[in-house]
DNA sequence: TATGAATGAGCGTTCATTCAT
DNA sequence: AATGAATGAACGCTCATTCAT
């Protein structure tokens, strides 16, 4: 962090104490330091933007005015749109992540963490609707690919891989293609996060645990 | 009769007689009746661009371009960008419908009617790729919420919901929300077509059995 | 001009006749059409801006405001800013080319034509300062060689080397490189005019002569 | 002596002591003056930029970058754009003076002087190509006159106008006016240097000769 | 002295839409 | 019915400049 290094004749006030010094040599730092708070406010503002109006009517302005800076602050932090909806994408992507993972571990018999698993993703997805809405959209859009996030996508799902594999090797599962088992285990429960929000099926304790026993079926050796 | 005036320059061929004039005033009464092949050809255009650009970048302009008409052409046969579109979702929701109904009749066992149906839908989506991203890209979208269009989404799914109903009554179906069975019959499907398109996940026979049998698995009472 | 084609029933009025037909092939062409006005409009706007404020400081909306036409206008008529000035070049390079090819004649002799193009040239500029300020802050622009004009920039001395080669033939020019007789026929002028605008020397018939035989003095064989 | 007050974190060397202060209060008086490079390095960036994309696309950042120093660093130096092109334009002119006016004695015969001022002309501006492309580029432009600099813009060709007098007064060249002389001096060199870069008329031995007795031709008394 | 952060104003261009024919 | 011309508004982005350190 200290990166300037001048001759100068300086009085430092250490507390109360004043050291007085001629011609030393003093590295400074006294930089304007970029504001980690900024650049939440702009990811914050684009969710909330992108789940309001979506991405056909979103733009740099309209999330600059949400974000409560300058639309050319926005290029302080970011390179352009793109990079920023994909920084924004990788952040979400890692909390998602991140957030099913929670609390899993390769001593737990496979059935508790499938178990645990959805009731992570169910947790996660109902108490971060912004992030979830934000995953649904951009990950169903031709920009993810174009964005070369293809691969990025896939990495999100590495908690659910590693529980898988676990399962398929102590013959739990069923003996077939991950993405089969994924079709069983993660998207049902988005399709039940959205049902929470947008139909009446709420996700209480008793739908929640139908959803765990109907994956568990679908998928179980 | 004769009800439009314009100042044109025309060439009027009676009988054998040819009359050139130049910026004369001409009234009449077109019989040309608007082209349905140019109404489906902007629907193509828009569908393709879609997939391929995506909603934030798409444009009249654009697709005008695409399907090879004026931009101003496209006005003749919608209102506007968003009536297109809504226009664009009732077309392609209405033949996805259509698509995942058919072949079904009451006098089916339940069992064989919703194995009828995932081969439907997959049946359609892997031949109606177009169709499919779009429903894809626009269900996850605001957009779908701001043109009014929640209902009918729910609409699409009516032959689903004809069969829960009936395997519910049968007591072959689990007794719980419509919304919770769907989650285990079309979104899978949908991940399983992601899969086809994007992994190497082929939907071939045996996946498609398997696909069936544990989505049977995870709803039957 | 007339393309469309179209069965229609129309009345046509040719002058006080009128003219009914029913189902009949009509050809006409009643689309609205480019404004050679505006075109020239938006030369001139930019030619008197370059001259005022410069290419540093000129803009797109500057000069549409100047031509009292919406900017998105401007994009009709040509593709973008460097194909506008590139036309805007051409434009002009070619009246100047073929403003300093007046009067000129094969017959003439080499000292009369030379004699008649200085004055051709000076009656050019001196007429036309706005064509003139353009081209000298154009050609001396690193742009002429961006939009891949530098050919084009020699072609405008044709008329120029036209006379050279044959003076040359005649022994009545210095046996030289064309250009070395080009700097002192073209440049000198060019300098001339300058002094007219900006400086107390005017071009009037005594420092024209003066400039004449200045030339013919460096030329001549 | 100490006078400046800033917040900073700052590392100084006490003899062998070193310490660290984080986001400390420091008075300080730092003796270090600008520094000539960087002013060197910004107009070297700006000549550079200016003939490569011209003044129609130069900026601030564009020439910092190319500097490697900071934007906000040419304002240490420079009031502002129009400043500092004012002040390398005065850089380079001075320069371009100075080199035409190299070696010239009013002892020298006049026709001596005169070739030996077309000599500096060819050799300054050949081994200076920014100097002339900037010179030419900046000359033509109206900014020249914007930023008030239209008397120095003759005060460059004093060497000349020196000569010019001279000759005038020991009846060696025209009784005519300066600048009608200069464009038989001046431009047509410029014209010549145009050609070394740009055409194959290369600034040999040769040509350089044909130019210098083309000019006293054409100025001779 | 030097610079990264910050910004309102403006850039070149495209937008969705209407007009005139 | 069909379309090229036309445009005000908005786009993504860069500008020249100032601020804070």
């Amino acid at each position: 962090m200290i990166t300037r290094r001048w001759g100068c004749s300086v009085r430092i006030a250490l507390g109360n104490t004043l050291i007085d010094t001629e011609r030393t040599i003093v590295y400074f730092n006294c930089m304007r330091q970029k504001d980690e708070n900024k650049r939440e406010a702009i990811f914050t503002a684009t969710l909330q933007l992108l789940n309001e109006i979506g991405f056909a009517d979103i733009s740099m302005s309209k999330i600059a005015r949400h974000a409560n800076v300058s639309s050319s602050t926005i290029y302080v932090y970011f390179e352009n749109k793109e990079d920023m909806f994909r920084k924004l994408y990788l952040n979400v992507k890692e909390k998602m992540s991140r957030g099913m993972g929670a609390n899993l571990t390769l001593s737990m018999p496979v059935v508790d963490a499938h178990e645990q698993m959805i009731r992570n993703l169910v947790d996660f997805v109902v108490s971060n609707k912004d992030y979830f809405l934000f995953l649904e959209q951009f990950s169903s859009s031709p920009m993810i690919v174009r964005l070369g996030l293809g691969e990025e996508a896939k990495q999100m799902f590495h908690p659910i891989y590693e529980l898988i594999e676990r399962g398929k090797r102590e013959k739990q599962l069923k003996p077939i293609d991950n993405s089969l088992l994924l079709s069983f285990i993660y998207y049902p429960v988005m399709s039940f996060a959205r049902s929470h929000f947008y139909d009446g099926t709420k996700a209480n304790d008793e739908n929640l645990n139908m959803v765990i026993r109907m994956s568990w079926d679908a998928i179980k050796a």
